[in-house]
DNA sequence: GAGTCAATTGGGAATTCGCTCAACTGTTTC
DNA sequence: GAAACAGTTGAGCGAATTCCCAATTGACTC
């Protein structure tokens, strides 16, 4: 982390100014403490799930699944986004990894079928966007 | 849309004989109709919030925001991550822009605080990936 | 077994992204 | 007004993504 900690502390000296009811030591250390609290490895797990989730094909991917409330053939999904045959499944692979689909070999076909974790982030999404912008 | 529509065709009559309770020529229609209702639009919004999370810096600095519980000055956000300030302040302008923050100008100080749809989505990755993976 | 079809894999080209550097705006202090 | 400081903006370079092409794997049919 970079050290800014010359500018961080004037601005809590300035700050206390203002408001007393702060102590400037403990909000030096605040940062660090969260930091080493959250965990690096489920932050990253958190990121890799967005980047799978933050690309036009695959969330299209994972709105018509989630749209589907059941398994969709990859034929099916075909019909959604418009990419290729071999683009089609990197990104099916994509989002199985991300655990935001399952699969499930049917035969000569393939299934999917979205995760809830795909659903709830799909829902939040909807719900927090429309509100605004 | 990329037609694979042949493929599409017998992979439904393939289902129905197995199963007849589907009406094949409303399958067919439905992905396109699922496209239009939903608008292109709020799509693109929504992947653009998505494109604005998904990256390290830029969700380090709203996890930082959402613990926050308040506003964050510039300098203290530096201490969280590991870029130049200029980047930090690309960083923290997209983030406006994709209406994961705030900000607020004080005097010298620049002020930043996490939107309701930054909580949401936070919220609901952390909730997400706890589960497994 | 040969032919066909659904889907995946690996490689590589084009594009996009993320970050730093340098220059700049606005604010406070002396 | 000059100097110092907080933060932003734009340009540009290296790195990562995205997608297509070609070849391949399994599964079903005849």
């Amino acid at each position: 982390m970079a050290s800014a900690t010359g500018r961080f502390r004037r601005y809590l000296e300035d700050e206390l100014e203002e408001c007393r009811s702060e102590d400037v030591a403990r909000r030096v250390d605040e940062p660090d403490a969260l930091e080493v609290t959250v965990g690096r490895d489920r932050v990253a797990a958190e990121l890799d799930v967005l980047s799978a989730l933050a690309n036009e094909t695959r969330y299209a991917l994972v709105r018509a699944l989630v749209a589907a409330e059941g398994e969709l053939c990859v034929c099916e999904l075909h019909a959604v986004v418009d990419v290729s045959e071999s683009g089609l499944s990197h990104a099916l692979s994509t989002l199985v990894e991300a655990g935001l689909a399952d699969d499930r070999k049917d035969g000569r076909w393939k299934k999917y079928r979205a995760t809830n974790r795909a659903v709830a982030l799909v829902t939040v999404l909807e719900g927090s966007v429309s509100v605004d912008a």
